[in-house]
Order: C-alpha cells, then sequence, then structure tokens
DNA sequence: TTTCGTCGGATTGTCGGACAATGGATTTGA
DNA sequence: TCAAATCCATTGTCCGACAATCCGACGAAA
C-alpha cells in the first residue's frame, strides 16, 4: 500500500510526506468529535438536528449523514426514538465486543487469551474481595444457586458462568480492569461450554470454584481469592486441553457468532 | 427512551419485544461486517465498488456509502490512495485510542487506572522476560541510552518512557497483554510529563528502572523483573502524590488532546 | 528500452432536490 | 380535563448530476 512512496528511482531518500486532502465527511466526524471529547458537549446534551449542521458546516445534508455515521458506530454519537442525535457515552460491552473481535481477526492464540486472562483476573478477585457490597455478594449467592440448578445443561452453566465473572467484574468496581478484562472474557466464555460438554467432571468443578470464590470474598480473603481463580482458570485451560484442544492454536472465528 | 414498551394500559405483563425496523444502511453495515467476522471475506481483499454493492443490495448509493462508513470507523473496512474499498485489520492502536478515549468520558479516577496497570504490568514485564528476542532487548537498550542524553527533557524522557513500554509489551509476544493493557498505558503516559517536571528526582529514577528492567530480562529473571515493574510504577503513583494530585480524582481530559 | 505526456474510462466525493414515514407538538372535540 | 385528530419537523431513502481523481493504455520523446 506504501509502493508509491517506497519506490525512489535510486538511493534518493523518501523526502515527503504523501498528501492527504482529508474529505469533507470525515472533517465533519473529527469536528464534532473534537467537541465530544474536549467536553465542551457532554454525553446527554444534543447535538443539533441534520438541517441544523448541514448549515453550521455549510455542506451538503448527505455528507454531514456520512459524516455522522462515523461516529455512530462508536457510541460517541447515538440516536433516541426519534432519532434524534445525542451524545453518547461508549457503552462498556460494545468496546469489548469490537476488541474482542479484532483479536480473532488478528488470530491470537489460546495460549495468549490464558495468559493474559490469569493476572487480570487475579486482580479483578482481589479487587473485588476489597470492595464486594452485600449487594453483589448477594447476587452472586444467587448465580450459584441457579448454577446448582442447572448443573446438567452446559450451555446454561457457561452463560451463568459468563454471569458470574461479570458480578466479579462489577463487585471489583474498578471500570479500567472491567474494561481490559471483558474482550478476553468474551472469548474465554464460548470456549467453556465446549469443554462442559466434553469434560463431564467440569460443571461440579466450576461450581466448587464459584463456592470458594464467593466465600473468599465473603471474609475478605484475598489469598484464597487469588488461589481460587488461579485453580478456577487453570481448570480451564486443563479442559481445554483435555477436550482435544492445542493451546498454541488461533482463536476460532465460530465463538464469534454472538453479535 | 423505553416509553413505548414501558405504557401497558393496565398491569399487563410486557408480553411483546418491540419490533426493530432495522434502516436499511444499517443492514448494510451488519451484512458486510458478518461476512468479514465469518472469514468469507478476509483482510486484504476488496469489498466490491459502491456500484457493485447497490445493485447487489438493491439500495441507494447514499443508503451503501452510509452503511460503508459506519464500519470505516472501526478499520474493518479501509481505503487505500485510490479510495476503493478493501477488508481491513483493526489496528491495536486505534482501539486502543478509542478505549483510552471512553475511560476518559466514563469519568474513570487515577486510582482505577493504577489499580488495573499494576497487575497488567507485571504480566507483561514476566512474559518479556520469558520471550525477549536479542532484537527487541538491543531496542531497549537503544531506547535508554537515548533516555540518558535526554534527562533534562521532561517531555523529551516522557516519549522515551512511552516508548520502553511499548517495547516491552512488543517484547511480551501476546497480543491480548498488550491490547488489554495499552489503553491504560495511553493514559498513564500523559501524566508521567506532569510529574517529571514537578518532581526533579523522577527521572534518574525512572532511568534506573529502565535499565533494572532490560537487566532482569537480559538475565531471564522474573522476580527481578516483577521488582522493578512494581518499583517503578510505585514511582509513578508517589511521584503523582507528591506532584499534589488526588488518585481518586478523575482523569483529566487535557490528556487526551494528543489525537 | 525507458521515461514522459496525454487521453478515456471508472470510481468516488459532493451536491441539490424530492418524498414517504414517523414522532412530537398542537389543536380540536367530548 | 382528557382523549382524538391534525399539523409540522425531521429522518430515511431515493434519484440524478457533476467535478476531481485514479488507473491503465497508448504513443512520443530521450
Amino acid at each position: 500500500m506504501e509502493s508509491r512512496t517506497a519506490r525512489p528511482p535510486s538511493g534518493a531518500p523518501s523526502r515527503f510526506r504523501r498528501v492527504a486532502a482529508t474529505p469533507a465527511y470525515r472533517q465533519v466526524a473529527e469536528a464534532i468529535e473534537r467537541e465530544i471529547i474536549a467536553g465542551r458537549i457532554r454525553p446527554g446534551e444534543p447535538i443539533g438536528t441534520e438541517a441544523q449542521l448541514v448549515s453550521q458546516f455549510g455542506v451538503n445534508r448527505s455528507t454531514v449523514r456520512e459524516g455522522i455515521r462515523l461516529l455512530e458506530h462508536s457510541g460517541l454519537v447515538r440516536r433516541d426514538s426519534s432519532r434524534r442525535l445525542w451524545v453518547g457515552l461508549p457503552h462498556y460491552g460494545r468496546l469489548a465486543l469490537r476488541m474482542s473481535r479484532a483479536l480473532v481477526l488478528h488470530e491470537v492464540t489460546f495460549r495468549e487469551l490464558y495468559e493474559a486472562s490469569l493476572p487480570m483476573q487475579l486482580a479483578t478477585v482481589e479487587a473485588a474481595v476489597e470492595r464486594a457490597t452485600p449487594e453483589t455478594i448477594a447476587q452472586l449467592e444467587e448465580n450459584i444457586a441457579r448454577t446448582e440448578r442447572a448443573l446438567g445443561d452446559p450451555s446454561e452453566v457457561a452463560k451463568l458462568d459468563a454471569e458470574f465473572h461479570g458480578l466479579v467484574g462489577k463487585a471489583s468496581r474498578n471500570r479500567v480492569l472491567q474494561l481490559a478484562r471483558e474482550p478476553s472474557e468474551l472469548l474465554v466464555m464460548p470456549t467453556t461450554e465446549m469443554i462442559l460438554k466434553r469434560v463431564k467432571e467440569g460443571a461440579p468443578r466450576l461450581l466448587h470454584a464459584h463456592r470458594m470464590y464467593v466465600d473468599a470474598i465473603r471474609r475478605r480473603d484475598k489469598q484464597a481469592g487469588r488461589l481460587w481463580a488461579r485453580r478456577h482458570l487453570e481448570d480451564w485451560r486443563k479442559g481445554f486441553e483435555r477436550a482435544g484442544k492445542d493451546l498454541d492454536q488461533p482463536i476460532d472465528r465460530i465463538y464469534l457468532e454472538s453479535t
């Protein structure tokens, strides 16, 4: 793609940057984005109507619309029921989904995923132990109760496992950690179902680990929390290998179907 | 925004999901996205011309264009010099930038940032110790040499620090970890400059920590790597507090200017 | 043979205008 | 006072058009 700049006839140094004439629709998007990033328009406030933007930017409505679409995708701009434009807060889930997709497209391996998940999981549990409220603990216990009843149904258990880890993430009350952890979680989770289907002692072990998690959180015992987080994830890895899969294999696209 | 579904005349249960008439431009975007995610079009391959898409989808060109803009923003679709459409690999840097922006818009605190950075930093160093190649080690040493020469210039040192951690990330050869760590790094980095300007023993301490990092990597000594990663980040925190800032304060928008 | 103009076709960026569908506001009717 | 009918603003989609640009080809010149 750089063929043009990368072909100086002889040893001539490539002296010039490629010229870039930013199209109007992108200028529109960038202008609006700047206003939001700088905080001059705050989340929840209305951006004008398309007609207003047309007159402000002095371009055609089609151009404005293309610019807006650019921002709409990232969540910086939302539309309400009447389709009017508002400044939005990019939602974690959306971003995490995109990141996990990017990871798959880059063909990262399960080993990378496992290696990265472990420390983030440990940190999350530690924070959760420190800051969990009685409310979230109750939610965790309720989740465990439901898991008990669903022990025979792998896909249901996998779903509850995902919910469980989501709750632990919430309990950590660290949004940076949550956002960092969630893309990996989105990729680990679907494989859990596969593992549970093939390794029949998986579900009880998972349930037991969850119980110990919550127990550690209730007793504010960081060491126990870390221990069980580690065991839980190691179980995942072992189950993965026991199911006949190779850790150094790229993550399968299949695990993205759930759009 | 849920006003329509939330108004059952009496106590009648809300039995029906709200019908969602997905606009055509979004259907176009989703259709293309699905093809890419599923791997039926691979990165580097051309998506058709706008005219082709028009005839395939049976909608107007304006609609196709709006749909494409949605994807363009996420990097799934790129344009080359001739503005033709290609399937692209979403670039880490782009995604990380968006994530860090989202974090700022959500007004996360420096404490959250610090707490999340520490474990990820430790894991990164550990992986780097394990897998660094002579090449990247050489690059790290070269970075240190440049840092030595720039000791008097806080903003230059901050820039080199960012580069250093980028190199360590590369050395870790774990892309999941890298992607998880980078948004935080993008927010930690700009504050380093501020700290270095106000705490004059900051720069030498930073340099020393970097030296010990590389030393640990060269000797494949995980313990030392972890130790110095921890000290380095703790230095950052202490410097932050010594500069008179409060860890529980939301991250300032200012640190996003560098688009 | 290689390099340089030039030309034509293809494609994108932008524009202007148009209309149906929809939501919100307003007025009307009971 | 409240519900129904009406109006108006706005969006989603379409159509057609044109300039700017890129690509490839074809010759002309060195």
